[in-house]
DNA sequence: CTAGATTAAATTGTGCACAAGGTAATCGCG
DNA sequence: CGCGATTACCTTGTGCACAATTTAATCTAG
């Protein structure tokens, strides 16, 4: 039976254009909400959302340049280079260029960059305890989300001439 | 082999304060990944990801108010007054006050905002060609990301002093 | 050794996302 | 009725996110 949707009724349930059908919804809604959560906690800390995930990264590995940023976290540079900046402009790091190839920007942990760390470890359990989910259904939500992920990043990769 | 945590703490994999293992990073690059898989079919509408969600609700509900779009994609006014101005701007809506409650401004689609949605009808089937997921898979994550979603709002909601 | 290509990062401009503060319209209570 | 509170929206300022362009350093072919 052809479902004739001429003016979007006729049969009930069959547009695909509404906002509660759409996937890609539910996971930016998620995604604006979950910020929210953090940024009561991050602010004492003196950090924004991004910026915790630039010193996540540089608490995983201090040294790394700016290009590694962009591939670990997907970010580009007229995101990342005024984001180091007002870290750098905090006293949390610090950018210089690399010997061997000036046109690299290594970024290095200050001591107060380093030390921040420890005020942020009580950060995962209190978010965890908040979002109201138990560990085991986040990290199934987590391994879900890194597959979609990984699949949208090799399609962006490999399709790059379709950013119209 | 113990990998020692550098100078955290000896025992391995316990360090918390990695990207990798972070839900919210996880949740934060997909929802990015989505919105560069949406933008190049989105920009042959003329639409940003925020405009189509927002043409979404009203293809559903036309001449709802400012307020319902609040309501409807949780997102405040100081986004969404400039986000419609811009819609109006490509005469796909009018704004109009209330006569009855002057403070009020409702949003009427026009012929060409109407018409629009023939021309996006294709866009859910192509997003989940192109997702890699089958339709179930996508719904799963969907009702997951939904039910977390309202968790963080109603803790959001009930919790409003830790604005910090 | 040098001209063109490539690379790493920066800059500029647009559009979110949201806090903070402001204004005008409406409501509610005495 | 009148006045304080609330509501709906707007404005300003900050910080992402990214396209497009630019700059400077490095690499590669010839």
């Amino acid at each position: 039976m052809p479902e004739l949707e001429s003016k979007e009724h006729s049969v009930p349930g069959t547009d695909l254009l509404t906002l509660d059908r759409q996937m890609c919804f539910a996971l930016y809604s998620a995604s604006l909400a979950m910020t929210k959560l953090y940024k009561p906690l991050l602010s004492e800390l003196g950090l924004t959302y991004p910026q915790y995930l630039v010193m996540l990264v540089l608490w995983e590995r201090d040294g790394i340049r700016v290009s590694g940023l962009k591939e670990r976290l997907h970010l580009d540079y007229g995101t990342l280079t005024p984001l180091v900046k007002r870290l750098e402009k905090q006293e949390l790091l610090v950018r210089q260029r690399s010997p061997e190839d000036e046109r690299q920007v290594i970024l290095r942990l200050t001591q107060r960059g380093r030390s921040l760390k420890e005020a942020a470890r009580r950060i995962p359990e209190q978010v965890a305890g908040v979002s109201g989910c138990s560990l085991a259904e986040l990290e199934e939500l987590k391994t879900q989300l890194c597959a979609l992920r990984n699949r949208l990043h090799s399609h962006l990769d490999s399709h790059p001439e379709e950013r119209a």
